[in-house]
DNA sequence: CTGAAAGCGCTTACAG
DNA sequence: CTGAAAGCGCTTACAG
C-alpha cells in the first residue's frame, strides 16, 4: 500500500513550489505550458488524485448535489415507488453529466435534515423528491431558504411554498385522461385516490378530472371520489369497496399506476373484466404499467427530462442565476385497459 | 442569509475552548457532563454542523461509500437494467442504515475511476456494481488492491479476481430452473443468452442449463444455444432466430427477464402461445415479470439481502476485519410461462 | 509566470 | 477534565 501522494511531493519532482502544481492542475493561465505539462506528467505517474476534502474545505463548495428521497410513510420499508426509482436514475445521469457528484439519501423527516447537507458542507445544493404534503415541512423550507441553501423541489406546483419547483402538469394529466375516457363513450367515471390537501398531486389530478366531467356535464350528483395512497394494496382495498357499491362505474381514474395495478387485482377477482365490464386509468407510465392484463392507459411524466431540468435549475441556483418554476406537460399513453384501440 | 456558525462561535459563547468543543460534539468521554451539555445546546441555537471537509480532512475518512454502476454498454442512455435499480435502491438504504453516505456514479470505464474516489478521499469505499466482464478490468481491479482500496464487487465468483464478491449462485439458478421445465415434462430445451467469458454471470446460468439437461440424459447432440444480451431488443431477434430453426424447442431458458420479455414478443407476433406452443423462462424476477402475460417463471436475486450484504461486507473491510465471498442461494419463483400450475 | 504564506474548520496528541 | 498548538492538503490573495 503505497503512501498517497500530495501535491508537494509532486513539486518536489518537478522542482516547482506546490502553489505552482494547484494552479497547474487547476488549469490556471498563470502558469507556462512547459511548467504544466511537466506537472501534469509527474502528477499521472504518481497516480496523483486532488484530495476532495482539502479541495472543498478551501474552496468552501463541493461539486456535490444531495438526494433527498422522501419516503411515502406508506410505503412497505424494502420497496421504493418505482416511479420514484426511476427518476433516482435520470438525476444520477444528469449530475454526471453535469460534472457533479450525488449524494443519495432517504429521510424519515429527520430532525434536521434541513441543515445536514449544505451547513455541513457536504453538498452544494440539494434536490427534494417524494410525493407529499410540502405543507408539513414548510417552516424547514422556509429555513433552508433564509439560510440560503439552494433546493429544488419536484411535485406539485404551490405558489405558497419557498423554492423553485419543478413538476408535471398534474391537472393537465387528470384532465386529459379523463377527457379519452368520455371520448370512448364513458359516462358514470370514478376517481380513485386521496385528493386532500396532503397529497397536492393527487389532488390537481382530481381537478382535472373533476373539470373534465364538469365540461361535458357530467359530473355526478355525489362525488364518485374514493381515497387510496399510492401503493398497489391500497388500491386494491379502495376498488373492492367501488366494486361493493350500488351502481358500478363504467370506467375508474386511478391517482397512480400502483392503485390502478391493485385496482386490476381487485376486478380479476371479482370475475370482472376490464375494459368490457369497466375500464381502468392510471398515472406515471412505471415500467409495469405496459404488461398488465390489459396494458394500463396512463400519464406519462419524462423522468428523464425531469431529472435533467432538477439538475440543471439547482446549479443554476448554485452558481446565483435566476432560476424560474417549470411545470412539464403530461403525456397521455393509451392501451387496452381503456377500451380504446390502441392507435387511437 | 446567516454566517454559517463555527466551532469557534460555540467555544466563544459556552466560554470554553474550541478543543473542548470539538470533544463535548463527538462525545469524546473527556468532557464533564455539565460542559457537554451546554455546549450541545448552543450548537443547537446555532444550528451548528460540524463542517465534513475540515472532519474528513482532518480524519482522513469521509464516512461514505461511492456506488460504481457499470453499464451494459448495449444499454439504451436513458435507461438503466431495473435490476440494477432495484440493487441501488437496497444499497441506498441498507448504506443508510449503517450511517454512511453514499455517493453514486456511472461508469463509463472512465479511465482513473479505480483511484477517483477513494485517492481523493471522496469515500472510503467502493461497490462494484454491472454485469459484464471484470477481466477487461482486472489490472484497475488489481491496482486498487495494491493501493488499499477497499471495494466489493457484485457479479459472479471468480477465484482469479481480486477483491471480495458478493453474487447469487448462477449456477445453480439455471440448474433449478432448468430441472424445473424437465420436471414439467419438457425435453426440447433451448437456451437463450451469451454465454462467453465476457458474460461470466450468463455463462454459470448456461453451465446449470447444461448440467441439469445431462443429469437427465437431455443433453442434444448440437447445443440449442442463442446469443443475446439483457435487452428485450436482444431477446426479441434471438428468439425470432429460434423460431426459424428447423426444429422448434418445446422450452426456452432465457439468460435474463429482459430477454424473456423479448422473447414473448416475437413469440406472440408469431401467433403461438405461451406456455402451450412454447415455454419460456427467465432469470432476475424484475418487477415487470409479474405482470407479463402470461407472467414469467423466473429466478429471483434477493436484492435487499444483497445490498445489506455488500454495504456490511465493505463497512467490514474498511474497519480491517477480515472479509469474506458470499454467494446468496438462487430462489425459483414460479409462474404460468413455464407451464406449471402456480401451486407447483 | 512563480513562490512564500495564510487559512479553510476541524481533530487529536501533548501538557497540565 | 481542559486548553494551546499542530496539522490534515489544498487554493488563493499578495508580492515579486
Amino acid at each position: 500500500m503505497k503512501e498517497k501522494a500530495t501535491s508537494f511531493d509532486i513539486a518536489h519532482r518537478a522542482g516547482v513550489s506546490q502553489s505552482t502544481v494547484s494552479r497547474a492542475l487547476n488549469n490556471s493561465p498563470l502558469v507556462s505550458q512547459q511548467t504544466r505539462d511537466r506537472v501534469v506528467q509527474i502528477a499521472r505517474e504518481l497516480n496523483y488524485k486532488v484530495d476532495k476534502n482539502a479541495s472543498n474545505l478551501r474552496k468552501q463548495k463541493s461539486n456535490t448535489l444531495a438526494l433527498l428521497l422522501f419516503e411515502d410513510p406508506t410505503t412497505d420499508d424494502s420497496l421504493i415507488n418505482p416511479f420514484f426509482l426511476s427518476m433516482l436514475g435520470s438525476i444520477t445521469r444528469a449530475s454526471a453529466n453535469a460534472g457533479y457528484d450525488l449524494l443519495v439519501s432517504f429521510q424519515n423527516m429527520a430532525d434536521d435534515w434541513h441543515a445536514e447537507f449544505e451547513d455541513s458542507n457536504k453538498a452544494d445544493g440539494i434536490i427534494l423528491l417524494g410525493y407529499g404534503d410540502y405543507r408539513s415541512y414548510r417552516s424547514k423550507l422556509a429555513r433552508l431558504e433564509e439560510q440560503g441553501t439552494h433546493f429544488v423541489r419536484w411535485g406539485a406546483q404551490d405558489k405558497d411554498q419557498p423554492g423553485v419547483n419543478i413538476g408535471c402538469d398534474n391537472y393537465q394529466g387528470g384532465f386529459q385522461i379523463t377527457r379519452h375516457l368520455i371520448a370512448q363513450g364513458y359516462q358514470n367515471i370514478a376517481f380513485v385516490g386521496e385528493c386532500g390537501e396532503q397529497a397536492p398531486e393527487f389532488k390537481a389530478r382530481y381537478q382535472g378530472y373533476r373539470d373534465a366531467l364538469n365540461t361535458h356535464h357530467l359530473l355526478p350528483a355525489t362525488p364518485l371520489q374514493y381515497d387510496a395512497f399510492s401503493t398497489e394494496d391500497s388500491g386494491y382495498a379502495a376498488m373492492q369497496h367501488v366494486l361493493n357499491s350500488p351502481t358500478l362505474p363504467r370506467a375508474v381514474v386511478c391517482a397512480s399506476d400502483l392503485i390502478a395495478i391493485g385496482a386490476l387485482d381487485a376486478i380479476h377477482e371479482a370475475k370482472l373484466k376490464v375494459p368490457e365490464d369497466i375500464a381502468i386509468v392510471g398515472y406515471d407510465n412505471i415500467p409495469v404499467s405496459g404488461y398488465t392484463s390489459p396494458g394500463l392507459t396512463t400519464v406519462r411524466q419524462n423522468t428523464t427530462r425531469a431529472g435533467e431540468l432538477l439538475v440543471t435549475t439547482l446549479i443554476n441556483a448554485i452558481n446565483k442565476q435566476q432560476v424560474y418554476d417549470y411545470l412539464m406537460p403530461a403525456e397521455l399513453i393509451i392501451r387496452r385497459s381503456c377500451g380504446a384501440k390502441e392507435s387511437d
